[in-house]
DNA sequence: AAATCTGTTGCACCCGGTTGCAAACCGAGG
DNA sequence: CCTCGGTTTGCAACCGGGTGCAACAGATTT
């Protein structure tokens, strides 16, 4: 009996009833049902509880395609994030999503695997879904397509990354250079001499501004600058440029990495291959406290991001009805220097 | 000279262009459009030359949400993804990505930060997208939910999780059980009798295969029965269980970890905090073979899940036009065991 | 009772695409 | 030159909601 299976087929995937449904049971106008889904509309209170009631029976909930094709704008922020393996991208996407969702947005996420830098034709393609704004998380964005943004109206937050020079845009960051500063002033105090620096990617702003605030108070505190090696934000690349690091003969006595990811990685070398121990042979410092920086394997002192507070300053951003996209601003949100045992206070002289 | 300013802001603001823009350019009708944008239309090689022409002076790609609308689906494809800490997760959704970005998809992705119910309401606002399909990382997805997806065409990926036993769906797994098979025999054959197994979440079912399979083949082998933790696939809790475990009278030889994540978190614990040299005092065996795992200071020997090609199903499952949604079915991909220095092959007698 | 005002409702059209259908076109065969 | 068949094109309706506007109701005023 084909017909019977169709119809059997039919009835499985019938579609969601629309707002002419609910009209047809409440006796209404479909226009009423719009109504009574939208704040602040001018509708009776008696009129939205009918609305509701038909609405609920049938299980309607109005379509945001429709809804967004009208409005002109959707209600999803679209996040680029590199390199997931990277648990400060991971836990800010967690974040983002959580305050998200809850104020009724969702998260249209493109990560391109350990590639910083967003494929123009992927990224445009977000960008077909009218978003309501749009989040670079250690991502960098072709200029074209961050006009391509401002022309449509599209809000982007930057974070943990500026606001291209060129450029419209919010940016959200850490104190990289104050941190750094810090970290230099930390180590220098507690006695240790011959430093070293683990870059992160060259381009990265995040990490030449670590460095910066690194080798400038350094020099400020009359220390000699430290030794230089490119971990590249990739711990793959970290764990060479860290083995050719102590394999020097005059070994430094203190690393200092641009992120957490290529510290730990620098500790398990240093640890395993080297046989060193960690805050006694070797300090090793990084930046952004990640949740495995405070394990007690790596207890890394560390400078710790203020992530939470990043991510609600972006979110309160994109939030903000006018979001002016035509506005060029950027916060620098204060973060705090972790102490712990990868580096302790004072160098334990031997 | 407000006017002006008023007409810059306009032109800053100047939505994209549509399709019947391009055909006025044209010169054509918007359906010509919209045919030329359409794979296999109706339409002469000379009409859609013209139109592309047009369309590319414009800068025009067609408005996603619109066609969503008229088609009644979008490419969107749902995820909901538990604690993004775990590598794990956060590797499969960056395969799932890359694949799927690439077949012309976009990822709407859910996260609901280390809970592993969705929360009901939350996942329904993702339903309203009209979604393509949908993927479970390591969540559980409420009957009603599910069923409420089936009813509306949406098919659902399981990944690494059974189909639940009343619903519909694809499910893509490694093969839990067999590989704690392996691991008892790899363990029993290398010389270790006191074995210990962590399990993760209580009700996670990769959990209890995974655990199932060990017991069973321990069983088998007439060795004796695995005390038993529970570090709940969380890190935090973890470490607690591996106190527990370490700090008995009789300690254990051997861990089984029913995932990676807390194999690390126990050989750290074990490491700083008894002392114990992984490898040689203590055993350690994982289950997942995510990127750290290979990181010099863990050497941990694993059960690798077949990532890549879990993704590639998933995709091939979610891509199938027309797939079945009334379908129920499930597939296991072969792993392999990785033995690194965390678990050598012969237990080193001393 | 008529006039006025405020608040509510429905009509109709819009958003930007897709698509069934009929008209227009084109070349070939009679 | 006309007819026939197949392709190509435009028209118009539609997807599901949002919204300006006019009609209308009910309360208040005069």
């Amino acid at each position: 009996m084909p017909a019977a299976r169709d119809d059997l087929k039919h009835e499985l995937v019938r579609s969601a009833p629309t707002s002419r449904d609910v009209a047809r049971i409440a006796g209404v106008s479909h226009s009423a049902v719009s109504r009574a889904f939208t704040e602040g509309a001018s509708i009776s209170p008696r009129m939205r509880a009918k609305v509701i009631e038909a609405a609920n029976a049938l299980g309607y909930r109005p379509n945001l395609l429709a809804r967004s094709l009208t409005t002109g704008r959707s209600k999803l922020i679209g996040v680029a994030a590199a390199n997931l393996e990277n648990n400060f991208v991971s836990h800010a996407l967690e974040l983002l999503c959580a305050r998200l969702t809850d104020a009724g947005y969702q998260l249209l996420v493109h990560t391109a695997y350990r590639d910083s830098d967003v494929k123009e034709s992927q990224l445009e393609e977000l960008l077909r879904y009218k978003l309501h704004g749009m989040v670079l998380l250690t991502m960098r964005l072709p200029d074209k397509l961050a006009e391509c943004c401002t022309r449509e109206g599209v809000p982007i937050v930057y974070f943990n990354r500026p606001v291209s020079p060129t450029g419209l845009g919010f940016s959200v960051q850490a104190p990289n250079e104050e941190g750094g500063r810090q970290i230099a002033r930390f180590l220098v105090e507690g006695g240790f001499r011959r430093l070293a620096f683990m870059a992160g990617h060259p381009d990265a702003y995040s990490s030449r501004q670590r460095e910066a605030g690194f080798t400038d108070e350094l020099a400020r505190l009359g220390a000699s600058p430290p030794i230089r090696e490119i971990g590249d934000f990739v711990v793959a690349t970290a764990m060479t440029a860290a083995r050719r690091l102590l394999a020097r003969p005059d070994r430094c006595d203190a690393i200092f990495c641009a992120n957490d990811q290529m510290a730990l990685a620098s500790i398990a070398v240093a640890q395993s291959e080297f046989g060193l121990k960690v805050g006694k042979d070797l300090a090793v410092v990084g930046f952004g406290d990640v949740p495995m920086a405070s394990w007690p394997n790596y207890a890394l002192t560390t400078y710790a991001m203020p992530l939470a507070a990043m991510a609600d300053e972006a979110v309160a951003f994109l939030l903000n009805e006018r979001s002016p996209v035509s506005e060029r601003r950027q916060v620098i949100l204060p973060g705090k220097l972790i102490v712990r045992e990868s580096a302790p206070a004072r160098r334990d002289v031997r």
